[in-house]
DNA sequence: CATCTATTAATAATTGTTCTCTTTTTATTT
DNA sequence: AAATAAAAAGAGAACAATTATTAATAGATG
């Protein structure tokens, strides 16, 4: 059995034990996002499903980034371009965001110090909310964008 | 003179220095993010500005922020819940906002570590990036929202 | 297999934001 | 103090992302 099958049918039991029901689309739409690397909203979802699902509407793939993010199988990033982005990745890591078109990339290997047990300790003394997550994000000009 | 005239006098200079026109609302709309905290999105400035200036439109509140962001007198802050909010301290600061009431405070006296100049230059080579900006938001429940 | 219920697809409705057009205001020049 | 040109304001339509509604369909369960 190749690794990709295997992956997905830990997601089948991710599912399944939490009472939510093993669809074809939503397998689809979690596949879309485990297997990219470019962080697709609905829209980009949509449009890469197609071709293999051409009767799934965009409302489902709506439902369905809820549902997965809900369960914590996906993590919602919002950069402010005005639609929201999923990743299959659900670590706490910085993105980077392009201003001229968009794109948004993973930010690897870089040493980035924040966010420790202390720092979330000494935010929740000094603001009274209860830290639940994070969100690090960078603004500038991709490559591509540089002409 | 009082403390807070001068400021909208030096908000007078600073747009005129940019040949953009002054104007009672313009003044108004950064008069209100001037004196909040609560990081206000540009309907809750159409509501606190409806007695003052009745006939004063969203549009021109839309386009006012606009028009303040792009000469660096506010910055705007977007956490996800569907508007965007605006902030008169331009100053690279964290915040944190409240996953059930959208409130979002600013988080103060904190050592937040990252984004020093050498962190910028090593995310620039490392991604290719030109990196302009950076906003880290915490989310979590508020104290009023701890029931 | 039969039933029950969650999920789907299609469609309509909602919401935050932008655009277009006309009128008014501002800053500058008589 | 007019007159003027340019910029901005106001009203409302248009737009795009998202959510809600509804009727049909497909998984789960016994
Ligand atoms: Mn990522
Ligand atoms: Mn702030
Ligand atoms: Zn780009
Ligand atoms: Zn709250």
């Amino acid at each position: 059995m190749l690794k990709e099958e295997l992956k997905m049918k830990n997601i089948e039991q991710v599912l399944r034990s939490k009472k939510i029901k093993v669809t074809p689309q939503r397998m689809a739409v979690y596949s879309v996002l485990k297997n990219s690397t470019n962080h697709p909203n609905v829209d980009m979802i949509y449009k890469k499903l197609k071709p293999e699902y051409p009767a799934m509407s965009l409302a489902t793939i709506y439902k369905t980034v809820e549902v997965l993010k809900q369960v914590g199988l996906i993590q919602e990033l919002n950069t402010g371009e005005g639609s929201i982005r999923y990743d299959a990745n659900t670590s706490n890591h910085p993105h980077i965001a392009c201003i001229e078109c968009g794109r948004v990339d993973d930010i690897h290997d870089v040493n980035i110090p924040p966010c420790g047990g202390e720092l979330k300790t000494e935010i929740e003394e000094k603001t009274g909310y209860t830290v639940q997550k994070q969100q690090l994000y960078f603004f500038g000009i991709c490559p591509d964008c540089h002409k």
